[in-house]
DNA sequence: CGAGTTATTAAGACCAGGTCCTAAGAGGAA
DNA sequence: TTCCTCTTAGGACCTGGTCTTAATAACTCG
């Protein structure tokens, strides 16, 4: 940045590089553009851009508030026997909405749903989202009947947890699949590794 | 929070209450808990909680960094003719290293990957992730074929986009899906709303 | 060229939400 | 009662801003 932008060419460029990297100060985004701090204040004005605290708040609401959802709204079916880090199962009773209205054959997203709300049940940490998914329909499913979901974590490689899923239907298997669950960091899992100050 | 916790309580909920609400002030957990602040930052500094600020800062990057991580490793097959908000295309030749040993029939992950790939390719954000999918895997693919993958935007609803997709061998189909990606918003997104401070 | 306008820079007061330090008061146990 | 732990309060200082005022530099137009 040794040569001077007119003010509307360096805005573009703020802009991009804003959103390349939302956490560089002011004065870091100064350094960058070889303008004052003031200068970059007035820019981000003129483009509604927040402080880089009210950015990094939105990133995180947005991604906390999305994944939360999305985590919340995969909860499909009931949870009957979950053990954290080892197994589970859960019981979908499927209604006739779930299918297709001709044949009765339930929908392949809610199978997975399911399966993925299962896996996803499985790690224990506040965020966490499925990364990649390996899936097989096996048989189809009827609207009526209702489906047990087991699954079993298989390996655990950081913050990434590989869940094996079977879904079946009066104990014959209608779905199987292979889950990569990633949990997203936070400071609970940091303390854990800083020591207990108690107990 | 009428009555008085004991320390140790105390410090439980506190854990507790800031792994589901991160983004509370210390004075807003010292009210919660009638407590001053001082004894909510003693109590962070022994749980090893970092303050309000880092830890909207450790949210966002995990989180960031996660999903452009993943958005990044989910680039499967070769994009064509992409066309934002519209549709495209990608081709993903298959390698022996992607089948199971004695069939050489393509794991399904691969033929999903390269399908949520190009789904997510199709919306014009920077970080993004796939919230729910629905699949159908009709026919084998074997090692060393080609798969050709088209999408198509379906419908978009706020943040939200439906993606159908097919995937073909040798013109035969031999998977179908129906993929919703997320956007997590930013403020270049509010900067569209607020209007262009030059055109 | 000069006048007017825009852009840039600087300085200062103030804000929010802390960290760090010192010290006093309250409460409980021996 | 003494001692220890916990809680509270106050102050200095920090970061990364917002908001305001004002001076200077650069650019445009008649």
């Amino acid at each position: 940045m040794v040569r001077r932008m007119n003010k509307k060419k360096r805005q573009e460029k703020l802009m991009e590089l804003v959103n390349q990297q939302p956490f560089l100060t002011d004065e870091e985004l100064a350094e960058q553009f070889g303008v004052s701090v003031q200068t970059i204040r007035l820019d981000r004005l003129e483009l509604s851009i927040p402080e880089m605290r009210e950015r990094t708040k939105a990133l995180a609401e947005a991604a906390y508030g999305q994944l939360r959802a999305m985590s919340g709204q995969e909860l499909v079916g009931q949870l009957l026997d979950v053990e954290l880090g080892k197994g589970g199962s859960s019981l979908l009773k499927t209604t006739e909405e779930m299918g297709f209205s001709k044949t009765k054959v339930i929908r392949g997203h809610h199978i997975f749903a399911q399966a993925n709300s299962l896996a996803v049940a499985l790690v224990d940490s506040p965020v966490v989202f499925t990364a990649t998914a390996e899936i097989h329909f096996l048989h189809p499913v009827y609207s009526g009947e209702s489906i047990f979901c087991q699954a079993e974590v298989v390996s655990v490689n950081g913050n990434r947890t590989l869940v094996e899923v079977k879904s079946k239907v009066s104990g014959r298997e209608v779905f199987a699949g292979r889950f990569e669950v990633v949990a997203i960091e936070t400071w609970d899992a940091a303390r854990g590794e800083t020591g207990n100050p108690e107990g």
